[in-house]
DNA sequence: AAGTGTTCTATAGCATGTTATATAACGTTG
DNA sequence: CAACGTTATATAACATGCTATAGAACACTT
C-alpha cells in the first residue's frame, strides 16, 4: 500500500496539500462547468466575477482583485479578449491603462453562470465542506476523503436534479 | 479598495483559494529553505522525502505517494536526478521499471533537512495555524491574514532563534 | 520645457501541473 | 512462438502561476 506522503508529513507539506486540492477542486469544477455548456476555464471564472463585481476595471486593480500578479492578469484577460468575452481598451485620461469591460458574451456568460451554476456549485462545494470540522488539517482530509468517495458533479446532479446529466 | 473576489465568493471559489494559498505558502516555506542553505524546490522536496519514507521506488509509486500524475513525476525525478540528487536506473527483473534512489548529496539534504529544517518548518507553519479555527472558511481566512501579518519565515525565526537569519 | 522618477502594462523565461499519446517491455494465449 | 493486450515510462502540447525586466505614458522638479 503506498503512502500519501504529502497527507502524512502534516503541516510541514501543508503548501503542497492545500494546492494540489484546490487543483482537485478545480478540476471537479471544471466538469460541472462543461457539464452545463459554459465553456470557460473555471481559473478565468474568477476574473469575470471580478468584472461583474467591480465593473469596468483596470488590470492592475482585476489582478489585485483575484489575488494573482500583474503579468498573470494580463494573459487570463487577454484569452478572455481572445475569446470574445471582454473587451480591453486603454483608457482615455490616462493611456497607460487599459479598461476591462464585459462583451456581450461575457455578459451572458457570467449571467447564465449566476442563474444556473453558481448556485449548483456552491451548494456542491457546501456539501462537500459540511461534514469538515475541527482541526485544518482534519477537514482537509474530510475534503480529500469526500471528493474520492462522491465527485462534486454527482453532489451537483443531487442538489438540482431537474438538469440533465451529460450534454 | 479593492476587494478580494476570490474571498467574498466563499464556497464558489474554494478550489481557486485553495490553490492560491498554498501557492503563498509554499512560497514562503521556499524563503525558509532558501535561507537555511538547502538548494531545492519546495515541491521537490516532496518527492524526496517520499523516497526516504518508502525506500527505492518506481516513478509510478512517486507518483502516487505525492498525489501528481506520472508525467509530473517523471518530470520532477529527471531534474532531481540532473542535480545529482536521486539516481535513477532501470530494475533488473522488469526493465519497464525504473528504480529512484537517494544518491549520496540527496541523502545528505534529507538528512539535513529532517534535523535542522523540517521541524523549524513544521512548526512555523503549526504557529500559523494555531489561531485559525471553526468552518473551513473562517480557518483559510485566518492563515491568509496571518501570512501577511507575519510571513513565515519570521515565526520560524521565532522557533529557532539560534539560526542565523540569512546567508 | 527638459530631465528624472514613478506607474501601468507587456514580454520573456522558468516552474510545475495537467491530458493525450508514443514507445518499449512484459505476459498471456491460441 | 507469434500476436495481442497490458503496464511503465517518456514525450508533446497546453494551462497557469511566478519573477524580472522592458517600454511607454504620466507627473514632478528645476
Amino acid at each position: 500500500m503506498i503512502p500519501d506522503v504529502v497527507r502524512d508529513l502534516g503541516h510541514l507539506t501543508l503548501g503542497s496539500r492545500l494546492k494540489r486540492l484546490g487543483e482537485r477542486l478545480q478540476a471537479h469544477t471544471q466538469q460541472i462547468l462543461d457539464a452545463c455548456g459554459l465553456e470557460i476555464q473555471a481559473a478565468q471564472f474568477t476574473y469575470l466575477a471580478a468584472i461583474d463585481r467591480m465593473g469596468p476595471s483596470t488590470i492592475g486593480e482585476l489582478a489585485e482583485a483575484v489575488g494573482a500578479s500583474q503579468p498573470g492578469a494580463t494573459r487570463t484577460l487577454a484569452q478572455l479578449a481572445d475569446a470574445g468575452l471582454v473587451d480591453i481598451r486603454t483608457a482615455s485620461e490616462d493611456q497607460r491603462r487599459r479598461t476591462v469591460v464585459l462583451a456581450k458574451r461575457g455578459r451572458e456568460l457570467v449571467e447564465a453562470g449566476k442563474r444556473d451554476v453558481w448556485p449548483v456549485i456552491e451548494a456542491a462545494v457546501r456539501d462537500l465542506c459540511a461534514p469538515a470540522k475541527g482541526p485544518l488539517l482534519a477537514q482537509l482530509t474530510a475534503l480529500e476523503d469526500g471528493l474520492v468517495a462522491v465527485p462534486l458533479r454527482d453532489r451537483a446532479a443531487a442538489v438540482k436534479p431537474a438538469r440533465k446529466a451529460a450534454r
